[in-house]
DNA sequence: AATTAATTGACAGTATACTCACTATATGGC
DNA sequence: GCCATATAGTGAGTATACTGTCAATTAATT
């Protein structure tokens, strides 16, 4: 006699998914660093917009967009945002009329020197509640998800395109 | 003599950072979801609503926003959109006015049955490139740190909470 | 019973995160 | 040089994810 009864659902279903663990641990993620650095006035993508262009000044807002896996139209906002914040500057590119280069601000160094400690003590307070063991664990694991997925992801990490604006200028 | 250079900032403070370890993986959780359940017009929040009022007929938006650890602002939205597909009512609770309790439609229950294969193919996909037992490993870790750092989120889960409408009618 | 407090859902505002479409500009093949 | 193709940035549109505030209603307190 084959079973009649459908298999009822459970939220279950939702708890144990990792795709609904990785949404609340954004979520928490979030949360963690909005609090921290709180007297700052930065957001999580904008703080890794800033180091990004620290690292790569002069960068354009296409390869910022890959090297930190963001969406390009996104990025516009985030980028305008941080220019009213005066963080950030536009110039335009010499050789390429459609280009724009980033550069940070003497505030913008100054706020990206200043927020780290709050940063580090975000991240370290999601990782607190585990032993320091399942920490580097966790963290391994993730960071071995995140590159083997990268591919899935609509905006793949694209870090070495960070090195293509360099071209440019010599 | 002290060590005058400042420490200079690389990507590795932002791709070595659990939080943006977490950001990339909800984008990855997110695009595989999406590819897989085309077919069904459901974003992974509204699938998470879904389940939800599945398992709670007659719970109401606030306590379905503690339910999925989900903001009851943006979860007015979403309640939206699903009822503009027909997936969900909305019905006046009658001792309390101020109340409008959720209920699946036939469709809303066809379609929650349906799309379950390719819910689970997108959450088996996101772990795939890891070994078995790293899977495991990691959905431990995570559901222990969701559960440990409940509180850190701006919106705790609840699930509690879904029993509270019961005792509205009896 | 009347006042206060708490709750519900709605709304406005901000910030990701994505889609597609569009203009301006560059570049390649010919 | 010309034309097809590609790229850069922008804008409109949708969907989370949060903040605050507000009116209506209910519950608690006196």
């Amino acid at each position: 006699m084959p079973n009649s009864k459908p298999t009822p659902v459970t939220m279950d279903a939702v708890y144990t998914a990792p795709g609904y663990l990785f949404r609340r641990m954004q979520q928490i993620a979030v949360a963690l660093f909005i609090e921290e650095c709180k007297a700052f006035d930065l957001t999580p993508v904008q703080y890794a917009a800033l180091v990004a262009i620290s690292t790569h000044p002069g960068i354009d807002a296409t390869r910022l967009s890959a090297v930190i896996a963001f969406d390009r139209s996104t990025l516009g906002n985030v980028i305008e945002r941080l220019e009213v914040k005066e963080f950030v500057v536009r110039k335009p590119a010499p050789e390429d009329k459609r280009v724009k280069l980033l550069y940070l601000t003497k505030a913008g160094a100054a706020v990206l020197s200043d927020i780290m400690p709050s940063v580090d003590k975000a991240q370290a307070r999601m990782l607190q509640p585990l032993k320091p063991a399942d920490r580097k664990t966790l963290l391994s694991l993730l960071t071995q998800l995140v590159d083997l997925n990268n591919e899935a992801s609509r905006v793949p990490l694209r870090a070495e395109d960070a090195l293509e604006h360099l071209g440019r200028s010599g």
